[in-house]
DNA sequence: TTGAAAGCGGTACCAA
DNA sequence: TTGGTACCGCTTTCAA
């Protein structure tokens, strides 16, 4: 059974096409210029037929696709997912659509999809880029297009974005292991690309060195972005000797696997280990123990990205942006002071 | 700057339209009349312009939009990640891209979501329904049209499925508390509709009545599909006389909740209280304790439903599918026999 | 207040 | 091997 177009409406209600497409359109219409008896019966004949106008084809002719492309790296990190909330509640209550699409930190994923949401005519594109390099030349031709582009977590080229800073908040985090009398720092710096995450990285480096203390390479892990890379990176850097005293990873989700290596060896958090991270998803309150981790909001950044895109699209002419958001370091159960009892050294 | 469009390929490559639609479709197409110079001309013609052929118009011209739409109802809780990725897996590969949408388990969300897909004439459609009677009417029309629909977790009208089977797998988890001893076993039904989960919860009552056990309406707490609802929840259970040994929850999300509201009540899992749940998600295994949990894995849900689509896809002819998942117990350390003391009570 | 008709950017049939 | 051209389903002037 075909669907009903336009002109089978037309048909039934005994008016043309053009007559329908008023209807249709009435709200955003310019002119109510269609009397209340064609109305009804064109509504009726809508009814009966079960017609939906074909988006495609609106918008082929009317230019506006009403949809915004999301690219984010990894769906499999927590915080992602509130990110994709974030800008799904801002974008949807304004009539967009989010074609949302995760590169599984494949290179070639992520050119792929770029080219796919090129072709459907995206009004805007929210993207995380994970392999900047690469992605230069596709998203240049959007930008010189002006359809609005907004970078998260990063500036490249002339686009707007939305940035944590974590400068502050990440000193704090660090400041707060060393008052706790932490000298033995392990960083676990699990991401898919190596554009990602670099300024966490460079927060833990300065604050060391600040601190005056070496910035030793065997304390840093560097894993893949899963659950278990997170625990065997946290493994590898426990069995070192002497053991370090705090671990701090580069978000929630490998502290869930540093969490488990913790309790693998026995090692009790916070009395034998503090652990620290970035990112205080949702669930970093509700781990054993509550995670101390540095609050960047998915659901903020989101909204926000999703902000940026619809005031750009009401106003193409608009100065460059750039939002900060800042970080701040939220502490809970799992940071404590060093243990008294260094049995193992 | 406009965009190219064929036209503009052909002026510059000093060929017809026809001609470059030919070159740009090569592969599929189905006569390869296209001299090595020509195409060589066209082909450079596009690189020079940056054209890219629009995905509506050629949709528009040629049936099929090469998009699946996939529909879950809470992006919070982690099976459902699970599920997008099986899925996006499955039929990224062959070449369709999907269009993500949740409910945020909110029905009206669920309708303008169903109908924005409609309009954007998906070839498909993969749907946790979670408000089965709402959702019915705006089905139906894609059904008629012989869309290939396939829902999950339910059988829903004449419709492919992918359903897990908890009926094995969870008289396994009951009967895995009861040995240990259980006897007060608390269920935590967690979910955004009325709809979703019960079958889990039907496993749970019928064990009890076959181990000649009451069922204690006051040990069920429904509750919301958030993480502090879980925990909430369990807190509620918790702190009733005689208190419960063991919890049972819907899914490892809320479980999350579970654990740490033990833990806050300074209870020992699995010592002073076991945690089971269902889904089994990758998270399972690094909780602490590791939870013993009723698989149900999210991906390959996913993974089966892409593929049911894609046959359907390729022959539509064919009789209605219906996929069984079998789940399974994987029983881990957070599931123990039940404390001898019993001092609390 | 309504209708006729010219596109939007492609595809695919038919002819050359 | 290529070009001409009638659509796909809708919006939007312009006239009536």
């Amino acid at each position: 059974m075909k669907r009903p177009t336009q002109a089978d409406v037309a048909r039934l209600a005994g008016v043309s096409r053009a007559t329908v497409s008023y209807v249709i359109n009435e709200n955003g219409g310019n002119r109510q210029t269609i009397s209340e008896e064609t109305r009804q019966r064109v509504l009726q004949a809508v009814m009966e037929l079960g017609y939906q106008p074909d988006a495609r084809a609106r918008s082929l002719r009317s230019g506006g696709v009403n949809t915004v492309g999301l690219l984010v790296p990894d769906l499999r990190n927590p915080h992602y997912w509130e990110v994709v909330q974030g800008a799904e509640d801002e974008l949807q209550k304004h009539g967009y659509d989010l074609l949302i699409s995760s590169t599984s930190l494949d290179p070639n994923r992520e050119r792929q999809i770029l080219q796919a949401l090129s072709q459907r005519r995206i009004d805007a594109l929210i993207v995380t880029l994970s392999f900047l390099e690469q992605s230069r030349a596709l998203l240049e031709p959007l930008v010189a297009r002006n359809s609005p582009v907004v970078t998260l977590g990063k500036i490249a080229f002339d686009t707007d974005a939305v940035m944590t800073s974590f400068r502050n908040a990440g000193r704090q985090v660090m400041h707060h292991l060393l008052d706790l009398g932490h000298q033995r720092i392990g960083f676990i710096f699990g991401v898919g690309s190596p554009d990602l995450g670099t300024n966490r990285m460079a927060v833990y480096r300065e604050a060391l060195i600040q601190a005056d203390l070496p910035v030793d390479e065997a304390l840093i892990a560097r894993c893949g972005p899963r659950l278990e890379d997170g625990y065997q990176a946290a493994l590898r850097l426990l069995q070192q000797t002497p053991r370090p005293t705090a671990l701090l990873t580069i978000n929630d989700w490998l502290a869930v696997g540093a969490l488990r290596a913790a309790s693998r060896l026995n090692l009790q958090v916070p009395r034998d280990l503090s652990i620290a991270s970035f990112d205080d998803t949702e669930m970093a309150a509700y781990l054993n123990p509550p995670l101390t981790s540095v609050r960047s909001s998915g659901e903020e950044i989101g909204r926000q990205a999703g902000r940026l895109v619809l005031e750009r699209l009401a106003t193409p002419a608009l100065p460059l942006r750039h939002v900060q958001i800042e970080a701040n370091l939220v502490v809970r159960e799992s940071t404590g002071k060093v243990g008294v009892e260094s049995r193992r050294q």
